[in-house]
DNA sequence: TGTACATCAGTGAACGCGCGTTCACTGATGTAC
DNA sequence: TGTACATCAGTGAACGCGCGTTCACTGATGTAC
């Protein structure tokens, strides 16, 4: 669930020019700039609607050269995804690491995550953050089978990564309500997507921090 | 927020059968045809990967008597979510008189509502709903100003709409916590779009109702 | 009742363009001996 | 240090197909007088 995109680890732009000045550049920046711009494509337009020829003419190389980092347009999807998920694990990691730091409590601690969580989003640089998982499966018919199974794995391991928060909150706390974890975790997941698709057909950056500041209150509400 | 796609209606499919026999055939009948093939398309591929001769074809028609109905692609999209938020507004319409039937109360009766609504989400015979809204929004760039204007006014229909719900309930009970209205009002919009998300990712036909079984627990505990 | 005309719901052919993918090739750099 | 070869990161041309849109035309039905 993102969030950050492709501009939060200083990459892209900024990165590659310098290294044509005085370093080499090797491949592999080549396909992070290829994937930087395909990101933002997508996210603007949709996987069918995004042409190799495009990505490539914007990264200054032919469509062919385009092939000789991918070797399908498939790939490209499953390469994006692939690297989503790794900074969005990075992200939550950040935040549940840091809310356990500043509280020995539980639940603290995870009302403390899910606040920087609600502070990250409202201070991206883009306006409209949006989540490859969310485009991926309103497009499902153009991906194979590889990114089905990807993008589904990566939402039960959201599901499960909140869980596992939940189960030790459950350890000193009593919900309110007889409720399913599985949906509480769920709930965490469902205001980031939703809260991203209000904010972007709104226009609106304040929506998403502000549906992830309610779900804090709401599990805040549920174990105190 | 979708829910029931074409298939609410009963249209699509059977009716234009039956009428090809007996009754005649008029071109509102193919047009809402066209419509019900590309809501199902662009839903599953996006509107960028569904093309106009595709439509056509499943219609039994040619590529031109598509432009016969509409005057180029653009169009199709602005007819889609007109539709869709009528048949919507409609269902809002539905739950929240119901509720009202049932209670005078107005917290039970947007309880009441919120919980028909989940039903009505768990019993669709699709197994995954999808709402137009969202691929609209994670499509932008491939829409006109016309188009934008309005998704964007729909979300912010959604929002007043259960923002005057949430305000009857104000004006009897206080909110166990300091709130925003217009983000709580936002929070069961938010379940369906990032419910649908979930469910569409994983499968799992089940998440949408669970969601929106957990705004109703959410706001009943903050009012309750 | 007959006829002229209008409208409806399309057809068929053609347009220029862009798509993803394949092929054979290349010039710069790195490595082994 | 020189040279042969390998690898990397592409280029350039071509492929067949499908795209949205336009044009001139048509056959069935509806309406006016």
């Amino acid at each position: 669930m993102l969030l950050l995109g492709p501009h939060n680890l200083a990459s892209s732009g900024l990165l590659v020019m310098r290294m044509t000045s005085s370093e080499r550049r090797t491949g592999a920046d080549m396909r992070e700039r290829l994937l930087d711009l395909a990101e933002d494509a997508v996210l603007a337009k949709g996987f069918g609607a995004t042409s190799v020829e495009e990505l490539a003419a914007e990264a200054g190389i032919t469509k062919n050269g385009f092939f000789y980092h991918f070797p399908n347009k498939n790939a490209l999807a499953l390469a994006l995804l692939h690297r989503y998920v790794e900074r969005d694990d990075a992200l939550f990691d950040d935040v549940l690491a840091r809310g356990r730091e500043l509280s020995d409590d539980p639940l603290e601690a995870f009302l403390i995550a899910l606040k920087l969580l609600a502070e990250a989003t409202a201070d991206l640089p883009e306006k409209f953050p949006g989540c490859l998982v969310a485009t991926f499966c309103y497009q499902e018919r153009l991906f194979d089978l590889e990114v089905h199974a990807l993008y589904h794995k990566i939402v039960l391991d959201w599901r499960s990564r909140f869980r596992s928060c939940l189960e030790a909150i459950c350890e000193h706390y009593d919900p309110r309500e007889d409720i399913d974890l599985d949906s509480v975790a769920d709930m965490i997941s469902t205001a980031i997507e939703g809260g991203m698709v209000l904010g972007r057909a709104t226009g609106d950056s304040k929506i998403l921090p502000a549906q992830i500041e309610m779900v804090r209150i709401c599990i805040r509400m549920l174990f105190r």
